[in-house]
DNA sequence: TCTCAACTCTTAATATACTAAGACATAAGA
DNA sequence: TCTTATGTCTTAGTATATTAAGAGTTGAGA
């Protein structure tokens, strides 16, 4: 059963924070019911199961996620991928705070975050990927 | 005169989208007016006097930024530098997305975003520079 | 069969974001 | 002096986000 469609949605939407928090478990578990979703929390930070249910079919609207129909319940799964989100969350900082340029936030969260001596090594190798990508022969443009 | 606080601010608070396009020009111009901000923007997007009024009357608020009466003109100031911003943005996009590893972020963004050649040097030289306020000695940790 | 827990559907209250109009004051120019 | 453009102060409407209660349904177990 297809969600009906909110009224103007002006270029991409991306998941508020509470939105993102569920859909972060219905990725790790690929489908959830509300029941199932509520009881991922620990008691310490569950959500209330009507507030839950709300948010999921707000979510259904957005088109972000969908449901079936298993029984007497409904199962929902994620229609947006984590990747998609995240590339789009990323993009947006990026044109807010930066400027479109991707240079800015990455000295930023050089000089700012803790970076792992590991993930480091994995930088510069990405760095290296992307060079051979940009240009195969040279690395170089 | 100082603002008034506004209630219960849980946690830091970031200017929203349009609070930071108003922000980024109190940044350039150091200080400015309601009609200063208005006319600092294109007759394309140039945003309502009164709506760029309230505004600046919430930024207020928000403790963002100042004002001060010269002659019978409001006067504009930032009290919120643009780095602390951004440094907030990206920590709030970390802890939302990226589980508040870096590192996610940063692959992300070198397999999404179009990166200069220029920019990737300057990366890499950021990279050794952090290694080196990591460990001077070695660069390793 | 009867009760209850779990579920969906409907409604709503509160907060914040965004946008802008109306009332009123005043300096400056005709 | 009189009008007007520019400003501030007050008020408000619409949209979205967040949270949750109340009504009604139904499968399952006592």
């Amino acid at each position: 059963m297809p969600a009906k469609e909110l009224k103007g949605s002006r270029g991409i939407q991306l998941p508020t924070a509470s939105e993102l928090r569920l859909l972060q478990i219905l990725w790790e578990n690929g489908e959830a019911t509300v029941g199932d979703v509520v009881n991922a929390r620990s008691r310490r930070d569950r959500p209330n199961y009507k507030t839950t249910q709300t948010l999921l079919r707000i979510m259904e609207q957005k088109g972000f996620i969908e449901h079936e129909l298993r029984g007497r319940v409904f199962v929902f799964k994620p229609l947006i991928s984590r990747k998609t989100v995240d590339q789009q969350s990323v993009q947006s900082l990026l044109s807010r705070n930066f400027g479109g340029s991707a240079t800015g936030l990455l000295l930023n969260l050089l000089e700012t975050a803790t970076v792992k001596e590991k993930d480091l090594d994995e930088l510069e190798a990405q760095i290296r990927a992307y060079r051979e990508k940009t240009d195969p022969a040279t690395g170089r443009t």
